[in-house]
DNA sequence: CCAACTGTACTATGTTGCACAGTACAGTTG
DNA sequence: CAACTGTACTGTGCAACATAGTACAGTTGG
């Protein structure tokens, strides 16, 4: 469990933890049934209050990804309930319209972005495509 | 000038603004020089503080989006000032990040992102790319 | 000239979200 | 039984947001 946070930044801090915690799940450095540190500990690893990270932990409770057993501790749920097909779709589309928004501020072409989205997914290893191709070439 | 506020989001009202003008100037529904309803007529409008407004304009003021021209109102900039192709790249990237982060939560694999991305690019008329194949295209 | 408009800058108030501190309690475990 | 777990309170402080009201300098059409 490797967490940090950004003290500076617009996004409050048991957000961050929230982000942190189903990203380290999605790439599977986090597996089902994995315990997750204590609320004390990590308040005082990140020099934080405890409150702040039992909010972040209610969140991951309440939206299926931790699982809560009393006096024991919190724990990677099994299976995160799988969204919708058309809800996973709806919240894809509505990141897509922030994200060409941006873009769009910004003056970056279609090429610009398509780049820039296929250099992330390359260097931080995520979301990796499925085709046979980029296997065989990760193999070889 | 179509400016619509969703009072119950997480944005404040004056960001929602922010955003709805340097849209509708990328997307040229606002051109350079084109005159801005009033601080006063937007607030009547949207049914919002004229303060609120004022923060709005103010700070496309200040990104250069837009011009003062004291006593007689504000204008679109005539060329936004250009950003450096390293700040574009940076703000790109964290653009990406929020994106990839949110489809990873949402359990979304990389061809959906990107058939999302296209869609959506594709529908909004917006980012369009500009190889002679997808112009060929839309003629035939 | 002047009334009516423009942006801008104040002060002040109320609400909300966030993070903090402290306390408390029920459940589990070595 | 002591030490840990999550959870739930109360209360405080702070900052951002939106509101209301007032004021002032500059521009403009009648």
């Amino acid at each position: 469990m490797r967490l940090r946070t950004t003290p500076g930044s617009a996004v409050p801090i048991y957000r961050q933890i929230v982000e942190q915690v189903r990203a380290q799940i999605a790439r599977g450095e986090l597996a089902a049934g994995d315990p997750l540190p204590s609320v004390r500990a990590v308040a005082e690893e990140l020099v934080v209050n405890a409150n702040t990270v039992a909010k972040a932990y209610g969140e991951l409770v309440r939206s299926g990804d931790l699982v809560s057993e009393p006096g024991r501790g919190l724990f990677v749920a099994e299976k995160k309930p799988a969204l919708s097909a058309v809800e996973r779709r709806r919240r894809l589309r509505v990141a897509v319209e922030r994200l060409v928004a941006e873009a769009i501020s910004v003056g970056a072409s279609r090429e610009e972005l398509d780049d820039a989205l296929e250099a992330y997914c390359e260097h931080a290893d995520v979301l990796r495509r499925a085709d046979r191709d980029d296997h065989d070439r990760r193999i070889a």
